[in-house]
RNA sequence: GCCCGCGUGGUGGAAUGGUAGACACAAGAGACUUAAAAUCUCUGGGCCGGAAGGCCGUGCCGGUUCGAGUCCGGCCGCGGGUACCA
C-alpha cells in the first residue's frame, strides 16, 4: 500500500495541543445559558516526578470531561497542587536545600511532564497550596471558624522522640522506634488546635444517605468511622467515698458479667494516683510507650495495674468490684473508663485470663449452652440468647432487645441514663513543622491566645530558616516569632504550629471557582460552579480527606464562604483503584531498607540486579506506587517513545477503573500498534472514490450504532476498559468491511468522534483528514439510532438442569408456547426426555431455556 | 486488633442471577518477503477422544435457586484505611 502520510504522534500532538490552546478550548468562562459541568481529579502531591497513578486518574478525568464538551456541558476542569508536607522537610535534611525550592521545582518539572498528556484542563486557574496567596485564604478562614466556635484548644497525645526531642508523624515511627534516632517512642501531651467536626457527628452520619453517586463502599466506611453508638451512662460508687467513676458502655446487658471497672492510663484518677507512686509511675510510663496509632494501641500486649480502689456494683451493693488501670482504653472514647466482661468481649477475656480475675457467663448459646473458657461468646446483636438471671426478667432475647431493656431499667431505677455517642474525633490540626500554613495567632502574657488581624494576612512563612537539626525551624528562627500582641499592642509571640496537609486539601475544590479572589471563595462563582459534578480520586482518602472536607464545606457555609447547596461539596464520587508495582529493596549500611526505582533495575541470570552496580536486590511483590518505596514508573519515558495517546489509550484499556492495576512494561507497544492500525484506516478510506459502492453498508452502520451505544454507556459509567474493547472490536469490523466510500467514511469519522475522549489527538487528525468540520472535541456527542440496534433473530441456549447442551436461533419476538414447541421437539431434548415428560421447562424469552428432567 | 474491599486461562481482564473466558497481551502455526521488520490470516481453560461428544473448571467449604463468577454463611490469601504519609 502506499500511504499518503505515517502516524507521528510527536506531530500530531503539538499540533492539536496547540490548536486548543489557540481556541481556549478548555478555559471555564461563567455562561448561564449552558448546563455547567465541574470535573474534578484529586490534585497530586509535587513529589517529584509524575507517576503512571497520576497518569491513570487524570486520563479518566479527562475522558469524563471532554465527553461533557461534547455534550453541550459548560466544562470546569482544573488543576493545582497540595504543596505543602513533610517530604520536603525531609529533602531538606538529606540533601540540602529549602522546602519551598524543593517543592517549586517540582511543580514545575510536574507541569512539563503534564502538559504533553493534553490534558483539558484551565491551566489559567492553577495554584499551589503553598502559594501565601492560597494559604493566606486559609488563614482567613482559621479566623472565621475561630469566630464561629469551630476551634478550639485542648491537650492531645503525639509521639514523641526522646532522643531527637521531637515531635514524629506516625510514618516517621517504624515499630514503635523513631525512624531516624531508633529511640522508643513515648507518648506525650500537647496543647493542640481542633476543629469541632464532632458537632456535626450526626449531620454528617445522615447526611451520606444523600450521596446517591458515591460508591457504597465509601459510604459504609465513613458510616463505621462516624461510629454512633447507643449506650449506657452510670457511675459506679466508690467504697471509699471518693467521686464516682462514671462509665459508658454498649452492653449495659451483660453487666452481671462485669468483673472490673478498667480507667484508662491518662484517666485523671491514674494521674492522681501516680503522685508519689513510683510503681505506678513506671507501669504508667510503660502504657505511654510505644506510638499513638490506633493500631498500636489495639494490638499491644494487654497491660493492667490494680489500683486497690474498690467500687459498689450498681445492681448489688454487696458486691464490690476492684479498678484497674488498663492500656487499652482510650481516655478519647466515651469516659475514658469502662467495666469489663470477660464472658462476651475477647479483649476483656484475655485481659481477666492475664490478671486472674473473673470470667461470669450472662447468657448462653441457645442450641449449646457451655461456660466461657479461652473463647469470649460475642454473637451478633440481633441474635437470640437464653440470659442467666437477668435483672429485667428477660429469658430468651436478643442483645439488642437486652440492650434496650437495661437502658429502660436504669433509666427508671434512675441510675443510669441511655447515652448516644459517636466515635468520630475532633479534628487536630496542630503540627510542630515548619512546612505548612502558619496557624494566625499570638500568643500574649496578658491577652493570652489572640487571633491574628484579617489585615495582617498572610502571615508567610520565612524564607531563612535551617533544617540542620531535629525539630521545628519556626521555634528557633531568632525574629519570626517576634510580634505585636493584635489586642494589646504589647510584644507578643506568633503560634509556631502549621496546619495538618489535610486542611489545604480541604477547600481547594471550592477555591478553583475563584482561584485569584481577594476572599476565600466568590458567592457568584461559587454558585454558579459548585458543586462538583464529579469527583475522581483514590479508595486511600475514602475517610479522612472526604469527610473533613465535607465538614470544610458546612463550616464554610456557616461563615457565608459557600451557598447552602455546596454543604455536600461532591455530587458525584469515583474512587480508581490505584496502580501498583513491585518494590526493590537493598539493604544500607544502616541495616535500614534501600529502595530502588525500577528503572534502575534489570533482571540478570534469572536474578534483579541493580544496573549500575549488579548488586542483587530483593523484590517484594506488587504494593501502592509510593514515593516513599520508589517503586515508581516514569511514564514521561512511555510518552517519549509512543506518544501521548498510546500512553493514555493503555492506562485506560486493560484494567477496570475501580480496581488496582499492576504495571508492566508491556502492552504501551500493543496500544501504540492499535493506533497505526486506526491512523492506516483513515488514510485508506480517504483514498477511497468518494463514489465507490460496496456491500454490506447497512451492517456496517448497525455495528457501528452498536458501538456508540456501548462506548457511551462505558463513558458514563466508567467502563473505560469496556469502552475500549468495543472501540477495538468495531476498529476490526470496519478494517474488514467491504461496504461503500460514503459509509465507511461515515464509519471512521464516528470513530474518531468515539476515541476523542481516550486518544484526543489522533480524533482531532483524523476528524481534519476526513473533512469534517471544526475541531471534533467541539462536534456534538453521536447518538445511537434505536431502530439500528434492533436484532430480527436471537440465539437461545438450552440448558438441560442447568447445563448447556444447544441452541436454537429464534424470532426475537417468538410467543413462549412456540419456543417451549421448538425446545421439546430438539433432538438434544428428546434423545434424553426418552418419551418422559420434563419436570418443568422455563423459558427466559429473549435470553434462555432450561428443561428440568 | 478493628473497619472496607478484592480473588476468573500463561497474563490484563469480560459477563442486568441466564451460553464463563468478550476485548487485548504473550505464545504457536501460516501468508507476504531473498531475509528480517512491519502487516495480514488462523489456533488456543484443563483432561479424555481421530471426530462427534463427554467430564472437570471463576481461592476453599457449605447453602439458596430451574439456573450461582454473581446472592447468603463460614474459612484462607492479598490489598486499602486505622485520625501526624498524602
Amino acid at each position: 500500500m502506499t500511504s499518503m502520510s505515517r502516524y507521528s504522534a510527536t506531530e500530531i500532538e503539538a499540533k492539536w495541543q496547540e490548536a486548543w490552546d489557540k481556541a481556549e478550548t478548555f478555559k471555564a468562562i461563567r455562561d448561564a445559558s449552558k448546563p455547567k459541568y465541574y470535573v474534578l481529579e484529586m490534585f497530586p502531591y509535587p513529589s517529584g516526578k509524575l507517576h503512571m497513578g497520576h497518569v491513570r486518574n487524570y486520563t479518566m478525568g479527562d475522558v469524563i470531561a471532554r465527553y461533557k464538551i461534547s455534550t453541550g456541558h459548560n466544562v470546569l476542569h482544573p488543576m493545582g497542587f497540595d504543596a505543602f508536607g513533610m517530604p520536603a522537610e525531609n529533602a531538606a535534611m538529606a540533601i540540602g536545600g529549602h522546602p519551598k525550592e524543593w517543592t517549586y521545582s517540582n511543580i514545575d518539572t510536574m507541569v512539563e511532564q503534564m502538559k504533553p498528556l493534553g490534558l483539558s484542563l484551565d491551566w489559567s486557574r492553577m495554584f499551589a497550596t503553598c502559594d501565601p496567596e492560597y494559604y493566606g485564604q486559609q488563614q482567613a478562614l482559621f479566623l472565621d471558624f475561630l469566630k464561629e466556635g469551630l476551634v478550639y484548644r485542648k491537650n492531645a497525645v503525639v509521639n514523641w522522640d526522646p532522643v531527637d526531642m521531637t515531635v514524629l508523624a506516625n510514618e516517621q515511627v517504624e515499630g514503635g522506634r523513631g525512624w531516624r534516632s531508633g529511640a522508643l517512642v513515648e507518648r506525650r501531651e500537647l496543647t493542640q488546635w481542633f476543629f469541632k467536626i464532632s458537632d456535626y457527628s450526626e449531620e454528617l452520619l445522615d447526611a451520606l444517605d444523600t450521596l446517591d453517586n458515591w460508591p457504597a463502599k465509601v459510604r459504609l466506611m465513613q458510616e463505621n468511622w462516624i461510629g454512633k453508638s447507643r449506650g449506657l451512662q452510670f457511675a459506679f460508687e466508690r467504697t471509699d467515698g471518693a467521686e464516682p467513676i462514671s462509665v459508658y458502655t454498649t452492653r449495659p446487658d451483660t453487666l452481671m458479667g462485669a468483673s472490673f471497672v478498667g480507667i484508662s492510663p491518662d484517666h485523671p484518677i491514674s494521674k492522681e494516683l501516680e503522685e508519689g507512686n513510683p510503681e505506678l509511675a513506671a507501669f504508667l510510663a510503660e502504657c505511654r510507650k510505644g506510638g499513638t496509632t490506633e493500631e498500636a494501641i489495639e494490638t499491644a500486649p494487654k497491660l493492667g495495674y490494680d489500683t486497690g480502689i474498690t467500687v459498689k456494683h450498681p445492681l448489688n451493693p454487696d458486691w464490690e468490684l476492684p479498678v484497674w488501670i488498663a492500656n487499652f482504653i482510650l481516655m478519647d472514647y466515651g469516659t475514658g473508663a469502662i467495666f469489663a466482661c470477660p464472658a462476651h468481649d475477647q479483649r476483656d477475656l484475655d485481659f481477666c485470663r492475664k490478671y486472674d480475675l473473673p470470667v461470669i457467663d450472662t447468657f448462653f448459646d441457645l442450641e449449646e449452652p457451655k461456660p466461657v473458657e479461652t473463647e469470649a461468646f460475642v454473637p451478633p446483636k440481633e441474635q437470640k440468647v437464653k440470659w442467666i438471671n437477668h435483672f429485667a426478667g428477660l429469658d430468651e432475647a436478643t442483645g439488642q432487645d437486652a440492650i434496650d431493656a437495661t437502658i429502660d431499667f436504669a433509666e427508671t431505677a434512675g441510675w443510669g441514663e441511655g447515652v448516644t455517642k459517636f466515635r468520630l474525633r475532633d479534628w487536630g490540626l496542630s503540627r510542630q513543622r515548619y512546612w505548612g500554613c502558619p496557624i494566625p495567632v499570638v500568643h500574649c502574657d496578658t491577652c493570652g491566645v489572640v487571633p491574628e488581624k484579617k489585615e495582617n494576612l498572610p502571615i508567610e512563612l520565612p524564607d531563612d530558616v535551617s533544617f540542620d537539626k531535629p525539630g521545628n525551624p519556626l521555634d528557633r528562627h531568632p525574629t519570626w516569632r517576634d510580634c505585636a500582641c493584635p489586642s494589646c499592642g504589647a510584644p507578643a509571640k506568633r503560634e509556631t504550629d502549621t496546619m495538618d496537609t489535610f486542611v489545604d486539601s480541604s477547600w481547594y475544590f471550592a477555591r478553583f471557582t475563584a482561584p485569584r479572589a481577594e476572599t476565600p471563595t466568590v458567592a457568584e462563582d461559587a454558585e454558579y460552579w459548585m458543586n462538583v459534578d464529579q469527583y475522581i480520586g483514590g479508595i486511600e482518602h475514602a475517610i479522612l480527606h472526604l469527610l473533613y472536607s465535607r465538614f470544610f464545606a458546612r463550616a464554610m457555609h456557616i461563615c457565608s464562604h459557600l451557598p447552602e447547596s455546596a454543604k455536600e461539596p461532591f455530587d458525584a464520587l469515583f474512587t480508581q483503584g490505584m496502580v501498583t508495582h513491585a518494590i526493590y529493596q537493598t539493604t544500607g549500611g544502616n541495616g535500614r531498607p534501600v529502595y530502588h526505582y525500577p528503572a534502575d533495575v534489570e533482571d540478570r541470570d534469572g536474578k534483579t540486579v541493580l544496573k549500575a552496580s549488579g548488586e542483587e536486590v530483593q523484590v517484594i511483590p506488587s504494593a501502592k506506587m509510593s514515593k516513599s518505596k520508589n517503586n515508581v514508573v516514569d511514564p514521561v519515558d512511555i510518552i517519549s517513545a509512543y506518544g501521548a495517546d498510546t500512553a493514555r489509550w493503555f492506562v485506560l484499556s486493560d484494567s477496570p477503573p475501580e480496581r488496582d492495576v499492576e504495571w508492566t512494561a508491556s502492552g504501551a507497544d500493543a496500544a501504540f500498534k492499535h493506533l497505526n492500525r486506526v491512523w492506516n484506516l483513515c488514510d485508506k478510506i480517504g483514498a477511497m472514490d468518494p463514489d465507490a459502492n460496496g456491500q454490506g453498508d447497512e451492517d456496517l452502520l448497525r455495528e457501528m450504532h452498536k458501538a456508540i451505544r456501548d462506548v457511551t454507556l462505558g463513558v458514563e459509567s466508567f467502563g473505560f476498559n469496556a469502552s475500549i474493547a468495543k472501540l477495538y472490536a468495531f476498529t476490526n469490523t470496519l478494517a474488514k468491511s467491504k461496504a461503500g466510500a460514503a459509509a465507511q467514511k461515515q464509519a471512521i469519522m464516528t470513530l474518531a468522534q468515539l476515541m476523542s475522549p481516550m486518544t484526543p489527538h489522533l480524533a482531532e487528525d483524523i476528524w481534519a483528514h476526513q473533512g469534517g468540520e471544526g475541531l471534533v472535541i467541539n462536534a456534538p456527542w453521536p447518538v445511537a439510532d434505536e431502530a439500528m440496534l434492533v436484532e430480527a433473530e436471537v440465539t437461545m441456549p438450552i440448558q438441560i438442569n442447568g447445563k448447556r447442551r444447544a441452541e436454537i436461533s429464534v424470532p426475537k419476538d417468538m410467543p413462549k408456547e412456540e419456543v417451549e414447541k421448538l425446545v421439546l421437539a430438539h433432538e438434544a431434548v428428546t434423545s434424553r426426555l426418552e418419551g418422559a415428560q420434563p419436570k418443568k421447562l422455563i423459558v427466559v424469552p429473549g435470553r434462555i431455556v432450561n428443561v428440568v428432567i
